[in-house]
DNA sequence: CTGAAAGCGCTTACAG
DNA sequence: CTGAAAGCGCTTACAG
């Protein structure tokens, strides 16, 4: 079945196709008499017609859609983000087309790429390891953008994230507070500027403390061996002469590891060793000691990155940059 | 900026559009002479063209864009569906539009709309309850779409779902296996086909081992109230003259409030009462007695109905559809 | 091997 | 209050 076009509309109503399309963007109206707009509006309800976006596009140069380019879709953080900003965008009049980069530069490469084809009016991007090369020249199509949950320190451009060295100080300085004396970390070694600050707001807090920081109480993990790697560091902070008393989880997965594998252990919680992480997962919710986390104000990423976007679509400006704080969940693994 | 079209390209290259459509689609490579199709493609290069897709649209008719509409994406069984979607779209040079309908007919036929003015190619969708009549006006479209996880009894279409009665079948029948005697069963008091499937199974398990159901056992309740009324149906099946010695909760959701309850009222499982839920929760990995629950093979229904599609958009076909077993995972709490 | 031209379905400046 | 016409950036049948 061939679609009905304005076209058809104007055939249908015996009027011309400048009409229709007015009487149906709701434009001039004060200069169409209501007759004919009713007459539009009955052809257009009988032929079922929908715009052909793609047409309006080319014509308007707008899309009316942004690109949402997360690290993987199926991992909460982001869905849950992706939630947010595809409700207000949805308020907005905005469609949101989305992919997932699984971390991996080329692969969001080409997302951006095939979503600068589809002539988006501006992305929302959480950008892998080794992209700012990508960031850069996505600045010099002067496509709107705002990166979301992570950022490169040498390149200029708008973000909304967490204060994540902030967080991490919090976190640690909780258990500083709780009379912890050796409190390891364990993180990812990686080269995403926003996981490292949580290691430096870690070291910050001891300093602040004045807690010496130790080398044998971090442990930097290789994502594509997370399990392992972190079964071994903790075996070896548990091993060492003067064992840790607390635990500081960079993120949820972590987390969620670490805790199956103290379990196992028979390590109890928070009597023999104090645990806080990053991000919240309902894997910790049955715990004996749920843990007390770090929580990111998901919903004031999300709306600040669709705000910003939609102010830089509106005209561009200089580049805006937000660090929200976060919220320390208390229960009661400390 | 403006952005460089075919016209730039070709008069860069000093040929025609017609022949820069060509080499950079690789189409006639046998007719067009080596020189001119690699002067053509510097030139692309160097102007950093990217084709206009709104463009494309409007002659082809095709946008190589599938929509995918879930109840909400920050599920995680549709966050999980989303992915295998996304990465099986892309691998075939698909995009992926998505919205959540948030169970709602009215946003799901909003949704519907933009997809379809969108000119998506075809679409993937959970429908929500009562949206039987717009499923059919879509059919009438003649825009190919496979239901996921969902179907309607009286409407013929496309659609993989898992086969619910047999899985609950299979939930209920373990725990006969275990020697419990009275099985109760929480679900949600819906119009959505598929869940009220598991009462049936879960019916059809007790009456295939002569044990007679009672309508005592069968709690069904309001899903905008779900918290409180869980825990009174759980209070209820408790103070019965016979208390339920087994529990099958027919949502993951269900089950992480539940067993939180039962927590706290100290019952011990699988000792006391013996549990089975349907799908995966990490928050359960934790719990000292790790539910056994239904598996859905999530990466088979995404991929069989991408499959599907993408048949159906290359030519229409009778309807298929697939209910797929699922896997009943052991665990500690029956 | 190459190119001129029609047309996809819209929007909108302009003329009346 | 109404309409004819140009043009957005492509694809492709046709002619040479």
């Amino acid at each position: 079945v061939k679609k009905a076009s304005l076209k058809d509309i104007a055939l249908k109503a015996g009027v011309s196709i400048t009409l229709v399309s007015y009487v149906l963007n709701n434009q001039k109206q004060d200069r169409i008499s209501k007759v004919t707009a009713e007459k539009i509006r009955k052809a257009a309800r009988q032929l079922n017609y929908r715009p052909n976006q793609a047409a309006k596009s080319l014509k308007t140069n707008k899309t009316n859609t942004i690109g949402l380019i997360v690290a993987d879709i199926s991992n909460p953080f982001f869905s849950c983000l992706a939630k947010i900003i595809e409700d207000e965008a949805n308020k907005k009049n905005y469609t949101v087309i989305f992919g997932s980069s699984h971390e991996d530069a080329d692969r969001f490469a080409k997302l951006l790429d095939t979503f600068i084809s589809r002539q988006v009016d501006g992305m929302i991007i959480a950008p892998p390891q080794g992209s700012e090369k990508h960031i850069r020249d996505l600045q010099k199509q002067k496509l709107p953008f705002v990166m979301v949950d992570r950022y490169f320190p040498d390149v200029v451009a708008d973000y909304v994230i967490l204060d994540n060295k902030n967080a991490a100080r919090t976190a640690t300085q909780h258990l500083v507070d709780a009379g912890r004396k050796r409190i390891g970390i364990i993180s990812y070694k990686t080269g995403l500027q926003h996981l490292n600050d949580r290691t430096l707001g870690y070291k910050q807090a001891l300093k602040e403390s004045g807690i010496t920081f130790k080398k044998e109480w971090l442990a930097q993990i290789d994502i594509a061996n997370k399990k392992e790697e972190i079964e071994r560091s903790l075996d070896a902070f548990l091993k060492l002469a003067e064992p840790v008393d607390a635990l500081f989880f960079t993120s949820n997965t972590i987390a969620t590891l670490a805790v199956k594998y103290l379990n196992s252990l028979s390590i109890r919680v928070p009597r023999d060793l104090s645990l806080v992480c990053f991000d919240e997962t309902e894997a910790l919710d049955l715990f004996y000691a749920p843990l007390t986390y770090i929580r990111q104000p998901l919903d004031q990423i999300g709306e600040n990155a669709i705000n910003i976007l939609m102010k830089k679509m509106e005209k561009p400006s200089r580049p805006l940059q937000l660090q929200l704080k976060e919220e320390l969940i208390i229960r009661k693994s400390v």
